[in-house]
DNA sequence: CTGTTAGCGCGTTCAT
DNA sequence: ATGAACGCGCTAACAG
């Protein structure tokens, strides 16, 4: 009695099973143009028939090429990666690309050796958003210069030379800003983000560009800067706001957790928002919309976010033109969303 | 002139340049017992100092093996998902496991896809929250029996016979309804999530249980099924039950984003938080906290879920004794987090 | 258009 | 305690 091994179906079976060659099922299944259109047929039949999957192991093995993008991130459970992420998996697995998923937690030593993991695993490229930490980019350049594609989101610096998809910070904040202006305010205040960072250095220049454009002048004293823009600071730079004089009629908030904590205790003291004091925010987060009043936003395109930086990640795996490029970057469009905490009328 | 290829370092010419074999080599990287201290450490050191590493991809092709952990969630930016996720990763990461991601989008023919690229491509385990559509486990139940460990959070049936780490929701319900009993409630409403889904069952048993418990009548008009308790659609339910006599003075709601709703609705009509109407929420999201008066809640512990499914996980991969188990079950705590929505003191 | 041949880098016998 | 030799499943020259 034979032993039965229910071992795994290789390409070797089909071919023997068939009477040709292991090259021509291989060449069939990667879509070989040099291949009958009959035998294709035949070949693609028999595959089925028997159930037959490729072993991708054995076939990145051979060929040094996955079907894997590398993503790096702060963390996961920020609201503006998780869309971005979700972006980017929805476009990867209709172009039959998995990835892989790695938090930096905004270390640059973890960073370094995530990217280096990446490297020697044969990754068909990477997508990333560097940690805070990160001020120099070798390593960055250094994955690239392996000939693995990579695309930067969101905080890309000048200096780096690599594609990006990003949106424009400092115009997206200059309508917010010109927005507000447009809506009677004259003493305008900005809550920023932290300035080692560019796109909130980004968003601050937007701010006063804005105000000198409208020849208003520009008060050091109304803006805050902030460490992580999160509700607890932005309450306690709020509170700052509401003690100065005059008090500003309009705020400026790098984020929505930052609008939120204003609105709040602007409110608290009384003070109507919109007529007194209009906000505006930026991200486009969900509490944005509940609060109430609604605030206005700046949407900042998370999810297209990641669906194009996988898209012009795989086009630089594919096509090998696209290599020839240095790179490229997208800006992506935000839209101004107006809701109660700015419309006066 | 030799020419000088760049190529990869291998297990092989740490072998020659050691006058060793390349067997010895591969027996110290996988601390193979029986090797002497001493051309450990020889080897340990040369490997260093050449900085090679191993080729996973070649490793796993040879041992069939991978140090790949499947991740299929519903969708990767809904907030709960995202912190499990997070979760996930910070533990398998430094277990030296990676992650690769998938949304079903709730799915079922998707969920079966990315199942079977799992199974094909030697994942070490997978961790899955199933999708809606899911009725029929036998996609799971065959991974499992391929010897590929399996956990599932979250929506775990009890159909369903595998490894699990959950919330006990029935429990975290009767303590939410109970606590409200407390607050002086005596017609308490329920919005309640897709009843086709075990966990918010479980939500509205726990709810009904905590009234007949209290010898408090239950009214079936009173709770409000909905379809994926969305914001709008809790606006809509607490605009109904704003309209029913006598008006319901407690509300627990299946998660915040309907109990924000409900919050909403019932201010705007002078209803007072929490005196006249106490209400609680379901998840800890970020709003909860936000919103005046804060909204109390039931913490989900969504990271630490995800911790202890890549925990469990990884013991089921390693530890050939847990294998033996037909499956384990892990029942996270909830804790009931209580603010100015329910507190009537 | 198709077949033949030769490994990819590693882990694992079976020797010694 | 160490080495020699084989082959995992597939792809990619090179022929023909």
């Amino acid at each position: 009695m034979k032993k039965e091994e229910a071992s795994r179906i290789t390409i070797k079976d089909i071919a023997k099973s068939l009477n040709l060659s292991t090259s021509t099922i291989s060449r069939v299944l990667s879509n070989h143009p040099a291949i009958s259109e009959n035998t294709k047929k035949i070949v693609k039949e028999k595959v089925k028939e028997m159930g037959f999957h490729l072993d991708p192991i054995a076939s990145s093995f051979r060929s040094k090429k996955t079907k894997s993008i590398g993503v790096i991130c702060p963390r996961i459970d920020i609201e503006f990666h998780s869309k971005v992420i979700s972006g980017i998996e929805e476009y990867a697995y209709h172009r039959g690309y998995q990835i892989t998923i790695f938090q930096s937690q905004d270390s640059y030593h973890r960073e370094r050796e995530i990217l280096h993991m990446l490297e020697t695993s044969f990754a068909a490229g990477v997508i990333i958003c560097p940690a805070l930490e990160t001020k120099r980019y070798d390593h960055l350049k250094k994955i690239s210069k392996s000939n693995t594609p990579l695309v930067v989101y969101d905080r890309a610096s000048e200096q780096l030379k690599a594609s990006k998809v990003i949106i424009n910070d400092f115009e997206a904040s200059f309508k917010a800003t010109s927005h507000l202006i447009q809506q009677g305010c004259k003493n305008i205040a900005h809550i920023a983000g932290n300035q080692s960072t560019e796109i909130f250095k980004s968003r601050l220049e937007g701010f006063k560009k804005a105000l000198t454009q409208y020849h208003l002048p520009v008060h050091e004293h109304l803006i805050k800067e902030t460490k992580n823009l999160s509700y607890e600071e932005g309450k306690v730079v709020a509170q700052a706001l509401l003690e100065s004089t005059p008090l500003p009629d309009g705020i400026v908030c790098a984020n929505d957790y930052t609008a939120a904590a204003a609105l709040k205790v602007f409110r608290n003291n009384n003070i109507d928002i919109p007529t007194q004091t209009a906000i505006i925010g930026f991200s486009n987060y969900p509490i944005s919309s509940i609060l109430e009043p609604q605030i206005s936003t700046v949407d900042d395109s998370a999810y297209e976010m990641g669906l194009v930086a996988a898209k012009i990640l795989i086009q630089q795996i594919e096509d090998k033109d696209m290599r020839a490029l240095e790179y490229q970057e997208v800006i992506l469009k935000t839209k101004l969303i107006i809701r109660g905490s700015s419309n006066r009328n």
